[in-house]
DNA sequence: CTGAAGTAGATGCAATTGCATGTATGTGGG
DNA sequence: CCCACATACATGCAATTGCATCTACTTCAG
């Protein structure tokens, strides 16, 4: 056994390595930028962004919580308290979901679409700005293919 | 001016979200898997080893904080407190900075390499596992240099 | 020299996160 | 029917983060 190869033969290549430092990095300073966007617009935090538009796709505009989590990879308590951010904020309600006495609705409200929208605009731009503006087409579509391979 | 690009010319396209959408998304996802190893494996958090590592590439073991948080893209006031966490473990110590008073060196104690070496025996792994292994080394290239684009 | 402005780093406080656990309800085997 | 176990969501508490501000120096124009 070669002294360079002694531990085990699970390390990663280099090239592995670069595209995991570049991922880290390149999330980081994208979202450093567009979060640096949505403060200049003072709009609330990135996050909210994704239950709000969840919500929007969903039929009658309603998820249950634990669909909420799925989709967005958010944690169970992390999402619980969340919603009660958003409740105090008025975008979204509980409902209470009949068929099973654990769960609940997740309801957007006019306010909570109003918002999503109100949030786009800043949020559309921003993602142009600092991703669309930096690839190709061809490039952007070749970046999420690859990226997709990591779910 | 037709009615679907009514707000700007800035909006991005379906590519573009994809990619932003996909950035975060693996990056979720990968970091989870990641941080699970390291869990399991008793380890501190992953982000102690981004600093143990560039103080371990650094001249002599050492670094100014704010040569630290360039490379690492920590915030100032969070790499201030990492290092507080670091000194209590032993990790790493604070030297004096004679030139300039307001400065100081962060320096890496032999603990502190023999932790981002323990580290490493479980994170090389897991980066092969989780990034590796799910692209070939030409994927990996072309995935590094497309995020390249976005820093 | 000196005062104004800049830089390095620390820190109080509020908000958010992570972790473990709790509460309530559902389900399935015996 | 009943109990053990699973699922849906909430919550106490400690640790971490974000934000604003503070304390040293340093630098530099005048």
């Amino acid at each position: 056994m070669s002294d360079n190869e002694k531990n085990d033969g699970k390390r990663p290549g280099p090239e592995t390595t670069a595209a995991w430092v570049g991922l880290m990095r390149a999330r980081e300073r994208v979202l450093a930028r567009i979060e640096a966007d949505f403060k200049t617009a003072a709009l609330p935090p990135l996050g909210w962004y994704d239950v709000l538009w969840e919500l929007v796709q969903a039929e009658e505009g309603r998820l249950r919580p634990f669909e909420i989590e799925a989709r967005t990879l958010l944690a169970q308590y992390n999402l619980s308290r969340l919603i009660d951010r958003l409740v105090k904020e008025g975008l979204v309600r509980r409902e209470a979901f009949d068929a099973d006495g654990r769960g609940q609705w997740v309801v957007i409200t006019e306010a909570g679409r109003a918002m999503r929208e109100r949030m786009w605009l800043t949020y559309g731009p921003s993602i142009e700005a600092h991703v669309g503006a930096r690839l190709t087409e061809a490039e952007a579509r070749q970046l999420a293919a690859l990226l997709a391979k990591l779910k």
